[in-house]
Formats: C-alpha cells, structure tokens, sequence
DNA sequence: ACCTGAACACCGTTCAAGT
DNA sequence: ACCTGAACACCGTTCAAGT
C-alpha cells in the first residue's frame, strides 16, 4: 500500500496545504483535522506528520500563504493621491477578508499559538510589516514633518482600525447588512482619520 | 461518593464558572475542559452537564460575565466634554481588556460558535449593545444634526477600531511596548477619528 | 433527584513494522 | 527511504447504574 515516493517531499507538503486551505475555507478551521486531510490526499497521517513538526506548524503555513496572497492583493493598488490611495487599500483589505473569510479572520489575529518557535514569530511579524509597508509609506509622505515614530503609530492605529472593523463587519453581515454599508463604515473610519490626522496642527 | 444536593443547582453553576473563570483568567482558554472543571470543584464530568447544555453553553456564560464586568466597568466613566469622555471611555476599555485579557479577546471575538442558540445570539449582541450606548449618546450630543444610522456607522468605526487595537497592540506588547504606548496609540485613533469627524461639513 | 464514572466517538502524535 | 496504521493519551458527551 505504501507510495514509495511517488511524490517528492516538497510536492507532499504542496499537497496537504492545498487540501487544508480548501478544508478550512469551505468549512472552517474546526473542520481541518489529520485524518482528514490524511483520507483527502490518499495518504496516512503518519506522512503529514513527515513534512509538518505538527498541526500547529501546518495552520502557521496556511497562514503564510494567507499573508503572501493578501500581500499580492494589495500591491495592485495604485493611485497617485495619497488619501485616495489609503481609502482604496482600504476597500482592496475589506475585499480580500470578505472573500478568503476563514483563511483571513485567523491569520491576521496577530495571536500566535505559545507551541509556535521564534523564527515562525519573525517571519510572520515580517509578512505583516511587509502588508503594512505601503500604508506607512503613504502616510509620511502626506505629514512628512512626523518622526519615523510617530508615522509608525499613525500606520498602526489606522491598519488595525480597518481589521477591526473588518472581522465585526463581515461576521455581522449574515444579518442583513449589505457589502455597501460596510466599505462605507470602513470608509468613514480612513476618511475621518486621516482628515482629523492631518489638520492635527501640532503635538 | 455522590454529594446529595450539597449544592443547589445555581450554586453548582456559580462553583463552575467561577472555576472555569480562573482556569481561563490564569492559563488561557485552551486550558480548559470539562474534566479539568469537575476536578477543581470536587465533582465528576457528569454533573457539568447537568446544568450546562455543553461546552459551548459554558464559555458563552463566562463570556455574558466578561461583558457584564467590561459594561460595569465603563459605566463608572464619567466626563462632561463629550471629547474627553471618549478619550477616558477608550482608556477604561484598554484597561480592562489589558487585566483581562484572557476572558476579553474571546469574549469580544463577534465570532460565535455556529453551535449557539438564536435566544444566545440575541443576548449576546444585547450586551455588547449595552457597552456601546455611551458611545453612540456622546456622538450623537457632539454632532445632533447626524441621523441615528449615520451615529451607529460612527460609533461602530470607533469603537471596533479601540477593540482592533487593543488586541493588536496587548499581543504585542510582550515585546517592549509600554502600557504607555498602547494608551498613546489609542488616544491616537479616537482623537484623530473625532477630529475628523467633527469637522467634515457635509456627506 | 442528584450524581457517578465507565463507555463512546472523536482528537493529535508517535513509532515499530512493513515495503 | 518512504510510508503505514495500530497504539497512546487526550478530548467532549452520554447514560445506565448507584445512593
């Protein structure tokens, strides 16, 4: 019964993350087990278990993709006016997490598992700050007075706003309200912000 | 072995939240279970399900507790200018959901387990209404010539913005934040956010 | 009526045994 | 070397049996 190398390890791991992703966005996390997964791919759990340290490990590396894939996503926006350009990245987040709602909603809960190592921590840290970049860029650029710090703070407070805002409003949405009402609440949210974060004369 | 109503069935209740309330206070949800329960209240397995329809049942309780707590918490704000109490509002909610935050990031997660009732939906979302009213009264006050949906858009901008922080920026915190950052990053995004809001002249 | 605790169906993880 | 699958230690949940 057993494959004998009928695929190489890398090709292995492609495999059981492929069949994970579509799992959890199909059904969500609580679905995703290893004999699932295992009986998805034709193999055994022992052999996930010859790719991945453990579960924990592979839910990290869905995350990966998640942050890479959202990361492609919002390197297409482009507008030369900065505000119009944080609002739009704004609606490109909103559209991504509403679509890739299951991948999204975990990846992004800056709450790592306590089993996870210090270079996962590092490298997911990196992906995020790397999805972040623009939106710090954009920022100095329109109060280019601020410290490096203080932009920083400003790109903080407004990126989390807008996840926020995302995870109550999407998971909301069952309800009855439209995708409309909520670009236009997280439209509010950068708008007003920013508004209020410019004319800030001093301090 | 069996203890013959030593306990009335409300204080059987009270004895396993409140265990299960110091088990996820002290070493995170993940350390809870219904074993773990029995053995720290002196009872078995079995007697958990006599007043609790399940797991589920149990951590949405102790969950209607953090929110009661959190509300009884904010209510004691209490400022004139309308500004300043939103301000001191949004630092009473960084404080609480700092001390506890175990109870807090699942509590306010708006991420029900697909197992809950309607009636437990309802009460729940009843709650978290509550916790918000100061807000949308305060905005209303500052800006009377807004509908009441333009206030609820308002309001929930703001105040899911607070909460997007506060997890971020707690989680983070192991890192070398101080407590003082996180307030100054909060006061950030509600200042800011107002003074946004306040200003736009029309749409 | 209250409570027990064995039993069941699930988990994640390991590792001796097969090819 | 690659892969299996039984085995282990854990879960949540149930329910016949005890007092």
């Amino acid at each position: 019964m057993a494959k004998r190398s009928e695929h190489s390890s890398e090709e292995l791991k492609a495999l059981i993350l492929n069949a994970a992703e579509i799992i959890v966005s199909e059904e969500g996390i609580s679905a995703l087990n290893v004999r699932r997964i295992a009986r998805e791919i034709g193999y055994t759990v022992g052999s996930i278990y010859m790719v991945f340290a453990n579960m924990a490990d592979l839910i990290m590396q869905i995350h990966a993709r998640t942050l890479d894939k959202l990361a492609e996503n919002l390197i297409m926006v482009n507008n030369d006016n900065d505000q119009q350009f944080l609002e739009l990245w704004a609606m490109s987040y909103l559209s991504y997490a509403t679509k890739n709602f299951n991948q999204w909603s975990h990846a992004l809960k800056y709450n790592l598992p306590v089993k996870v190592e210090q270079e996962t921590q590092t490298w997911y840290l990196t992906k995020i700050d790397k999805i972040l970049f623009p939106v710090r860029a954009r920022l100095a650029r329109l109060k280019p007075a601020q410290t490096e710090e203080q932009i920083k703070y400003a790109a903080i407070a407004l990126s989390t706003g807008i996840q926020g805002l995302c995870v109550l409003l999407i998971n909301a949405q069952s309800n009855k309200s439209e995708i409309k009402e909520i670009e236009d609440i997280v439209t509010l949210l950068v708008r007003n912000f920013l508004r209020g974060w410019l004319i800030e004369t001093n301090k």
